[in-house]
DNA sequence: CACCTCCATTTGTCCAGACAATTGTACAAT
DNA sequence: ATTGTACAATTGTCTGGACAAATGGAGGTG
């Protein structure tokens, strides 16, 4: 892929910072000084500057230039590659009961999840999750699809595990990345007393599955019961 | 104080997006129109549609234009986190202002956030993590040190980034690992108060920080208003 | 109806130049 | 030694223009 030329800028300064070439408290050369030795225009050197400082690497000062402010390469924890599997194994000793399947327009409530322009054709399943032995469900869960899952839909059982393998086999992509937001929220009274919650408050969780090419594929959106969730991870640093 | 022609811009187009004129999944004007419409360049149009962006309002894409993608412009205070170097940058925009400092025998609610036994011997640091320029805070925080940590919390400054690095520098061991457990709470009176939270839910977050041979070296329980902050993260596969 | 191709539109990248705002530094005055 | 002031270096904002890249939508084809 074609690399931009600021991004190439960034990333060489990137890299002087991470090694170590320049140090937290070091100045980086001004923006007159990046022109000139990269030729390009202030623009560019601006933008690949721009790009470090979203990255959180370095600040900027009218007169003062720009400092180093993290090192943060040798600080960095990742998550552990089990990760997306680890969700994998949660969802896969529950199984989702799907109530309602039905082919939608985006609008309303469905526009704040998926982020997307009024009207787009989603595919809809709604149900609960449920673990087996018990009662209570773990979850009540709206899952979205991709227009180009057509028929999918229909192939899922009316109990089911996890859901992006299905679609991984069925477009024959991979899911490459998964975002996940997840946030406290009040519950309405029909989904307190579906998940028969007596705090009234409770978790929600939305995951956004995107491949390779960052098109989003699946959409989740479930909500727990604040007294029977929690949610877990742990951070590894290599 | 004087705005700038881009903020003035991304301030009216805000406005048309929270006050609901423009809802979730319409599009804003193109580049083009903006430039007309304000008698402005393009980068200056381009400037604002990028305040936007960033506070997370729309999403832009060739020849789609922007959508707005969240009317709740409330500014949510979202800790996108996708590695614990993110953990590292998120805490150190933040402030830690230490209200108390004490020597515990652990006993009580501690026993539940340490999960050790009781009477054992630990440092507690307690107090709210700010965002300079805000006026509320971004939660409650206790923060419990490892004993043999103990003179190291007299020279934590009352206001203080992040901790952990401290705690590396001090035993000169290295943090390998950070468990981390979110759960959805109603939020005890004193609580909601002090976070002048009105739906009275909250996020709670415990982290536990271990060295390489598993010894337990710090854990942090903070209190998140439930409308001023999600959790956000990303979960890549190779 | 599904699928493909083509085109026009829109954002993304880049240039060259201008003035404004901020602030570190050196020097002068107290 | 401290304080204030003027200067100059540096980033911030903004203009106007150009071409590249991506893609939604129209229209044709099976």
């Amino acid at each position: 892929m074609k690399q931009h030329r600021y991004e190439q800028i960034a990333k060489a300064l990137g890299e002087r910072i991470t090694s170590g070439a320049v140090s937290v408290g070091d100045s980086l050369p001004t923006e007159a000084a990046l022109c000139k030795k990269y030729r390009v225009s202030r623009y560019t050197a601006r933008e690949a500057l721009r790009q470090l400082r979203e990255a959180g690497l370095i600040t900027r000062r009218p007169r003062a230039g720009s400092t180093v402010t993290s090192a943060s390469a040798n600080a960095a924890f990742t998550l552990p590659v089990s990760s997306a599997a680890d969700l994998f194994r949660y969802a896969s000793d529950t199984r989702f009961l799907i109530a309602k399947r039905e082919h939608i327009k985006a609008s309303g409530k469905d526009l704040v999840v998926l982020g997307c322009r009024r009207g787009q054709a989603w595919i809809r399943l709604s149900g609960t999750r449920k673990k087996p032995g018990l009662a209570l469900p773990v979850c009540l869960i709206t899952v979205y699809l991709h227009r180009g899952l057509a028929g999918l839909e229909k192939r899922i059982p009316r109990s089911a595990g996890v859901i992006y393998p299905l679609i991984e086999k069925e477009l024959g992509v991979r899911i490459a990345r998964i975002d996940q937001r997840i946030e406290a929220v009040m519950l309405e009274k029909a989904d307190a007393q579906a998940l028969e919650s007596e705090l009234g408050c409770g978790l929600r969780v939305r995951r956004y599955y995107y491949d390779a090419t960052d098109r989003l594929l699946e959409v989740s959106d479930s909500l727990h019961a604040a007294e029977r969730f929690a949610y877990e991870m742990r951070l590894r640093r290599d």
